[in-house]
DNA sequence: ACTTCTTTGAGACTCATTCTCAATAGTAAA
DNA sequence: TTTACTATTGAGAATGAGTCTCAAAGAAGT
């Protein structure tokens, strides 16, 4: 199934109506860098002559968050960013504090210690942030 | 040396007078309950008589965060908790997505693999959140 | 106490996000 | 393919955590 397909599928789940802002919004999030915050999500589509508001793109990533389609991040910068979930494997970020580069990573052993230490304080895990914040070593990362 | 003289110690190396105001701010974060935001501490704080404003209940907080007497969490709520770092160890936390009950947690293997798993690619951590959300099986939570 | 420089408080301001409500547009039935 | 019924949209107002401003109050050294 297509990232058009997976969207109108939910958005029939949700009994909304499948409309060209919603549509663009999530063609954006699929297609766009990474990480982008909603600000962003809304300038591409206005410079792409899509009529759409920042309300529409709020509302419909929060449908988007709510099915699983999108992945809100939280990077202590005061905006959330969101990524594509359809096809992407999971994994946490590495950020610099320097030049704000984002890097993915992933580790088996972490995600299995945390779930059995979750579940030894009586806990089960519906999700999990985890974010390293340091400095790259980057030529480009004013960090030198 | 105890919390009062840490915090003058703190105070003197920024240049900062040592003042009524600033002293109550971090005995409320060292005595009461942890991961308050600012909002309560500054009730706390006028519920015991003491004139201070939200200005300098978060001016204060930034200079505890700054010098590393206390930690400011993220918990994807909207607003920053804070917790008294002096004399504490370092841990992470879960949350319940129910009662909004908070543990903490630590675990070495993590901690080693996150600083190799950075190094790896290239950065050096300088700090890093954890948080582990989920659905608790505490009696009172409303999660049944 | 005097002077100097810092801190404080009240409320204005910021900025991301949410809300409101009249106008617009999907969609199912005829 | 038009109608009728609702859901959706957009513009801008509202919200709320946090920050800023600046005149008045307060430390601290002399």
């Amino acid at each position: 199934m297509n990232n058009t397909d997976t969207l109108k599928q939910i958005l029939h789940k949700e009994n909304l109506r499948y409309t060209q802002q919603r549509q663009e919004v999530w063609v954006e999030i699929c297609t766009s860098d990474k990480h982008q915050d909603a600000e962003n999500i809304y300038n591409s589509l206005r410079k792409r002559q899509i009529n759409v508001s920042r309300a529409t793109v709020y509302r419909t990533i929060h449908v988007l968050v709510k099915n699983n389609l999108v992945r809100r991040l939280n990077l202590d910068d005061g905006r959330s960013r969101f990524e594509n979930k359809i096809g992407i494997e999971h994994h946490d970020h590495i950020v610099c504090l320097n030049c704000r580069k984002i890097i993915e990573f992933m580790d088996e052993t972490i995600e299995k210690r945390q779930t059995r230490i979750a579940k030894e304080q009586g806990f089960e895990i519906v999700r999990h942030v985890h974010q390293l914040f340091g400095r790259c070593l980057d030529e480009k990362c004013p960090n030198k």
